[in-house]
DNA sequence: ATAAATAAGTTAAACGGTTAACAACCAACT
DNA sequence: AGTTGGTTGTTAACCGTTTAACTTATTTAT
């Protein structure tokens, strides 16, 4: 493996000179000729610097760490891969490169200490946090997090204290969908969450508890249901429950998937959507434009928002001190699986 | 930012004594005392391990290069995303983190290179190549890999000389899906690819061309359709094919969702699946599991090549010297969407 | 009683770059 | 003649950790 000095020593000069010149194209500090020789050298040696030595001297790496406290393997979900495509897509223009780093210890907490352990040097950070946090464990990682004296940007997790950069998504704790369902005149209405635990369940199944008790058929515990954001469970789950309360007219999924897989559930129960039940996702994905009839859903705007989380994190290492809060508010995508009861 | 030199100097001990059990806490050469008060003080100090001057010092960093050779978001595709879920898992149990890194250049061959002079450092390095990119362009990335004298595994590249580990896909360039349709008795049959450009479509052509050469109605250039693996594309290109082609009772799709999409242009078009036109997709994703009737399709594996690419890249990190050719062969998947015609 | 082994450290060089401070030379200006 | 300024460099310290080689004191074995 060639280094600076290799090269210096080559062409008779001093490393500094060669170090100078690579950082700088235009610097004067090198004359022409020499800097022909440097390229030439560098050509012949296949040099390459070494990123390690760059980054120690520098304290700087250009490069971002993703902090998600979750076993569960990466890529294979809808909402964080929304997420990491925006973000990458930012990070990528402005030279920075992602970095993931592995946990193999079990809880949330355990996860975030031990990724910044082996991840300590990133210039900043992006924090996740998954259906499974409590606020607790939160609010342990966003301490654990400050400790680097890094800049970071917090994603999917609700609004903490003044001093945290955060993206907040608005419509992520709000069953923005059985609203729609309500405006349109449903009141038997089944509420498909992804798990049962965690922080986002609790506010979600609160929020539709306030809104159907508001209306004579009120609200019922057991008209709440999990689909564990697959699609075998959801279809299971749904085909039960419309056995069980064949009074529904609408079903509102925290995922385009359940959602494609509660039609799917209601088609086999010999029912048909829109006309006798009412379907509605979330996430406006690519399975959103798949079915038929088409689903009508939330967009959540998560692309969107991984481009904000970048560039307020950027922005931060660039210098901005201010702390921001960005609210990205979800929107309604009507299609064809709603329809109204007059 | 606390140093392993203040540390030391805080408890009156030489650097090197903290460096050596902090990299193995049951070394004999620190005494039980000097071990508690040594943890004592990286609490105290919150003590991390500047990661850049290890990997500096050990020429070894934990982390792998992901090289993908796209100016496209990363994360937005079915087989990428099974492909990085698979390796991340593996990479991850194992200790390893994921790099991934930018590069804003425009051609393949200048991607790599890009990605490769800032990820140097990276322990071992995962290639990948796109539909974009010819064998010329592949041949030149791996030439330029092969420089770093990293160990590096290929991924979803067709086979190159011996001494590079690969695994192949082996159903990647072959139109599996029309065989199928052809002992269904199908032989009116639409091929829709990806892009039109790159060396995979060029093998899939040819393939498809020899295959349809051997019955009577023969090939047809025009019943190559291009769906750019988007929904939209392929509704669209589906919808004219079957008003050019109503013989057509076959269609064949390189990517499950332009087969979904293909469906509901079906749809649309006033006929069924697969009682009028039979289906089938490729890659065993979610989306051949939400269609109706259910999706047949052509399951690659990716997510078990990722497996295998991580497996054979941490086997020759740690002195495995043999190159090795995975060969992974695709399976059938027989859902509804395809019917017999007698 | 003495040699060998063990425990508990220390020293100093090395990893490969970066950069502030210094220097030598020459040309130009006043 | 002396000052200023531009070119083209060099020197040496520093970033934070690791590790081979050395030291000293204390046990243990013969």
């Amino acid at each position: 493996m060639s280094s600076i000095k290799e090269i210096a020593k080559y062409i008779g000069i001093s490393p500094a000179s060669v170090s100078i010149y690579l950082n700088n194209k235009d610097t004067n500090r090198v004359s022409r000729e020499t800097k022909i020789r440097i390229d030439q050298a560098v050509k012949d040696f296949n040099y390459h610097k070494n990123f390690f030595a760059k980054s120690l001297s520098t304290h700087e790496s250009n490069l971002i760490g993703i902090l998600i406290p979750t076993i569960l393997p990466l890529f294979e979900n809808d909402y964080t891969n929304a997420l990491l495509a925006g973000i990458q897509t930012r990070l990528s223009y402005f030279g920075y490169g992602i970095l993931f780093f592995p946990s193999s210890a079990q809880s949330s907490i355990e996860i975030v200490k031990e990724q910044l352990e082996k991840s300590a040097g990133c210039d900043g950070y992006l924090l996740f946090s998954t259906g499974f946090c409590t606020m607790n464990q939160i609010r342990k990682n966003i301490e654990e997090v400050k400790q680097t004296k890094r800049p970071f940007v917090t994603l999917n997790i609700p609004r903490v204290d003044e001093d945290v950069n955060q993206v907040l998504l608005e419509d992520l704790d709000v069953v923005s969908g059985v609203r729609y369902l309500l405006k349109n005149g449903h009141r038997n209405i089944l509420l498909l969450l992804g798990r049962s635990k965690g922080e986002h369940s609790r506010y979600l199944k609160d929020d539709f508890k306030q809104l159907m008790e508001q209306y004579p058929a009120g609200y019922d515990d057991h008209k709440v249901l999990y689909g564990e954001y697959s699609a075998e469970k959801s279809y299971s789950v749904i085909r039960t429950a419309l056995e069980k309360y064949p009074e529904t007219t609408g079903i509102c999924c925290m995922s385009d998937i359940m959602a494609a897989s509660s039609m799917q559930a209601i088609r086999d129960s010999g029912k048909s959507v829109p006309s006798d039940i009412s379907v509605i996702g979330r996430n406006n994905s690519i399975h959103s434009k798949l079915t038929y009839p088409l689903l009508s859903t939330i967009d959540l705007h998560m692309r969107e928002a991984g481009l904000s989380a970048a560039n307020l994190l950027l922005d931060t290492l660039a210098g901005n001190t201010v702390t921001q809060k960005i609210l990205m508010s979800g929107s309604l995508v009507e299609r064809d699986s709603v329809r109204m009861i007059v």
